[in-house]
RNA sequence: GAGAUUAGUUUAGGCAAUCGCUGGUAUUAUAAUGAUACGAGAGGAAAGUCCGGACACCAAAGGAUUAUGGCGCUGGGUAACCCCCAGGGAUGCUACUACUACGCUUACAUCAAUUCUAACGUUGUCGAGUUGACACUUAUGUACAUUUGUACACAGCGUGCCAACUCUUCUAGUUAUAAUUGCGUAUGCUUGUAGUAAAUUAGUAUAACGGAAAGUGGCACAGAAAAUAUACCGCCUUUUUUAUUAAAGGUAAGGGUGAAAAGGUGCGGUAAGAGCGCACCGCUUAAUUAGUGAUAAUUAAGGCACGCAAAACCCCGCUAGGUGCAAGACCAAAUAGGUUGUUUAUGACAUCGUAAGAUGGUGUGCUAAUCCUACACAUUAAGAAUGCUUGCAUUUUUCAUAAACACGGGUAGGUUGCUUGAGCUUAAAAGAAAUUUUAAGCCUAGAUGAAUGAUUGCUAGCAUGAAAAUGUAUACAAAAUCCGGCUUAUUACAACUAAUCUCUUCU
RNA sequence: GUCCUUGUAGUUAAAUGGAUAUAACAGCCCCCUCCUAAGGGGCAAUUGCAGGUUCGAUUCCUGCCGGGGACA
């Protein structure tokens, strides 16, 4: 079932230490994805853009969705549920968008059945 | 008329499908979350956080004063404003008028210079040198007084001028004609160029636009003088001298300095000058008239006394209590703690010592937990009743420690504040406008590691292209308690307004 | 979210509203030395950006941009 709901988020302070403290790190071009399997039902997801990467705001939500919107659609595949967390360290845009589409898809093969 | 650029105002594409996200309403299940259906879901600046408010809490009898900050032409609008509308004056820019200088075109006449040609002229003229005379200059010497001056004599160099002689060159010079250039006068320039202290008229733009005649301080350098005016070069008069040399006085027009020079321009006037007098303009004061008022106009008087800067201090008037929705209100886990309440348990012991105290035992702490050791702390007081062995025992109250339960505060967390409002749309009325009033209709985001997205199709539009078609479908930027403004970002698309420039056509 | 503070050579600082913006260290060039060090001389700043007030602005005022910090 492909939907997003708050029990798919990540939102305490513990919650993202604990996957940053596991020390699995996939690196890519824009992205770099920290992960742990946690015993739960659902994967959760945990976003991380920072100012640095582009100044204004509207740029960074966007940012933000569009992951999203990857991991809504490609979390059922994966054989058992992760926390998640990705950082962007790079600016994209909507005619950037499909690099950044395979690109994750390739750190995220790993998660596959 | 077309195009471009700049500035400003408005607008900020539409329809549909699939998969998702956040609220709302209804139904239904479960017990607080799920399912189904319906409908809603980002701006003109949501931004910057620069002003002004609502709202909430804190403080505060009421008033006044002081300090500090903010504001500052007039009238109106507003809940309020460093906001908006209208007006006033000021300043800048553009154009016009007037004046000045320069340039160009054409014409005229005369003068000057240069050149060409012709005539006259060669007993001439120009240049250079030598000699001499005179004048200036004055070393030096002598005499007299004494740190220097006076008188006399006076060489040489140099300068000026005159005379004579010598040398060199071959045209100088004069007259006439023509050409060129310059000056002058007049005319025009179908926007010629540049400027103008105080000014005229029109348009347009700008803004912290009270007071410099309450007081204190400032105005570098330059310059005579920088705010109590003053006199460098000058101008004029008188006296003086061989001499425009010197002295005294008058003056501030002109020059010079500076960002700024003590009302401006013109005429008269004067020895030269001066608001000394007059005209126009500006300034000050008073009165009258017009206007709600800022202010304007007119008249009279003054005769310049009053330079700039308050975005230096300051003075005058008006105005402001503080903190911000992470305000504030409610519910409330674990752990720890509470001058709270109830119940239960334990304790208030032994030896030595006159006493102070010491030792041991017991308890607590230190540990994730147990034991040992070390260390630290505590081991305390008072009253009542009953019994008898009369100073002991028992009971009980108070006290201390521990545990459990409750209570209240309160952290994490949650709920609320939260979106019906100085609201939006339409119409009518009032007003010059900002704006206001009335009537009818409407409900239009509420997230919290923070929703409003992804994919696809059609289409308005834009670009390319003869067409078919192809491409693109986008700028600046995203709510965070809510409103009114200001400031900043943006032209992608479309419309309108203004200014400037270019091109074309007509007069 | 609400506030405070600050911006000057590469770095650290200075400056009364008055003219080529000052000093130390670092950098570059030249001199000195056989060479280096030390020493001497020079270069190097659109005073964060844009407006305004003023005769004149690093300084005064306004608006933007950036850096640092505080509260909870």
């Amino acid at each position: 079932m492909q939907s997003f709901t708050p029990a798919h988020r990540l939102k305490k302070a513990d919650e993202f230490s604990s996957v940053f403290l596991f020390k699995k790190v996939r690196f890519g071009v824009y992205l770099k994805i920290h992960f742990k399997p946690n015993g739960l039902e659902n994967s959760r997801l945990g976003l991380v853009v920072g100012k640095k990467v582009h100044k204004r705001a509207n740029k960074r939500n966007y940012m933000k969705r569009l992951i999203r919107e990857l991991f809504r659609t490609n979390q059922p595949n994966w054989n058992t549920s992760y926390d998640v967390i990705v950082r962007v360290h790079k600016l994209f845009t909507p005619e950037t968008f499909s690099t950044l589409q395979t690109e994750f898809l390739s750190l995220t093969k790993l998660f596959n059945k």
